[in-house]
DNA sequence: ATTATAAAAGGACATATGTCTCGTTTTCAG
DNA sequence: CTGAAAACGAGACATATGTCCTTTTATAAT
């Protein structure tokens, strides 16, 4: 636990009786961290791992919001707002998070002006991704969508695991089936290629242009 | 400008150095406020007036994001993020607000702990809501987006301005055509009734069904 | 009241997207 | 290696939504 207190300088943002709070947490590929509409327990700092964040309606649709696997804060919307989580959070892989119970968040952490910063700063920067993908779903349609995201997801090799396209359904908010018709265009415009179980890019500067310059931000994988 | 500081207790969240750096600005009705891209030179509060609050695509398509007309804080996220405006926000009314320099918010207000905690807590606010919104747009069909339009607008009497159609087709990002075509539906099933100028609801009950029981939240008129 | 002009509504058609289903491929236990 | 179950891909069809354009209605100046 010290070890990434200081790895993510946290004793910056915590005090004594913060960090004292701190407790080590660990969950395992599939398990569920947070469930959507519990009521806050835990603010969370995600240490190590990749997750993903999703909202599941009444009917049994699920949208993804967002994949995180650098340190972040989870839990942070709920506890200033002392309401319900609003998504749920699920470990893609092995994780470890710190936690802080949201009492003492609220009345210690509430009261120490890092802390308030730091959060401020964090949750700002989720409204500023939050507020564009929000114009980015609604104005484009799911090719635009789809391209951004091939995009993001590939940054270093020019691939993506096709494992990852339910979850990238979900995430562009449209049915898998949809999702397979846009890639056989692109396939046919020889921008992208299909493999045995990845996506190929090929065509990089095309998929830049039919983004429309636009790449999903925070799309870590 | 002092009315204004007692109205919202300013005094509570400001120190001294930051009331001093307050100006009382006024903008007729249809004015901008604030223009999308430019670089951050204000944080607002909004103390009188309504506004709305809207994203234009380089297609020219436009978002409304919101409407306000209670005390708020307008950007917020940029003067954190130090970042250029990402949305437009226009006076709907003639519009009274008070200003801080954000190089001021930044240095002081940033280390005045009451500022911070209040900030944040609204800014959490709009995370919230907005994440919402997003969930909701994209998971719904615009019938079902449409109905919960009606009804936050018609929170008090159970009719809806013409005026405001073309408005509540940008909000729920869909085409003024199509939204016609949905209410003549709402018609036919005798749920809404169109009149000269406005829209009445005859079956609340039915239209909050047809919503999923979403009511669209801080969209008050 | 009358006509020119602007705003709203609606028809026709095209495109985008969803659902259901069935044949194919992959996975994996045995 | 082999067959059952699960995941996948794609055809057929239905629905949702957008665009363009014509018709209708409202507005305003004279």
């Amino acid at each position: 636990m010290q070890n990434y207190i200081q790895k993510f300088s946290l004793d910056r943002v915590l005090n004594d009786e913060l960090i004292s709070s701190l407790a080590l947490n660990r969950y395992s590929k599939g398990n569920i961290i947070i469930q959507q509409g519990e009521e806050p327990e835990y603010v969370f700092f995600l240490v190590k791992g990749k997750i993903k964040t999703y909202k599941t309606s009444d009917e049994g649709k699920r949208l993804i919001l967002s994949f995180k696997e650098k340190f972040d804060i989870l839990g942070d919307i709920e506890f200033v707002q002392q309401a319900p989580y609003i998504n749920t959070v699920e470990a893609m892989t092995d994780v470890l998070i710190l936690t802080i119970p949201v009492h003492i968040a609220q009345s210690v952490g509430m009261n120490h002006l890092p802390f308030v910063q730091f959060v401020l700063e964090r949750i700002t920067e989720k409204l500023y991704v939050n507020s564009n993908a929000l114009a980015f779903n609604l104005m484009y349609p799911v090719e635009v969508r789809l391209c951004s995201y091939l995009l993001s997801v590939a940054l270093n090799d020019r691939t993506v695991s096709n494992k990852e396209l339910k979850d990238a359904a979900d995430l562009i908010g449209t049915s898998k089936r949809h999702m397979n018709r846009v890639l056989v265009d692109l396939v046919n415009e020889n921008i992208i290629e299909r493999r045995k179980d990845s996506i190929l890019i090929i065509q990089h500067d095309r998929l830049i242009e039919l983004a429309k310059h636009n790449i999903y931000e925070e799309r870590i994988r």
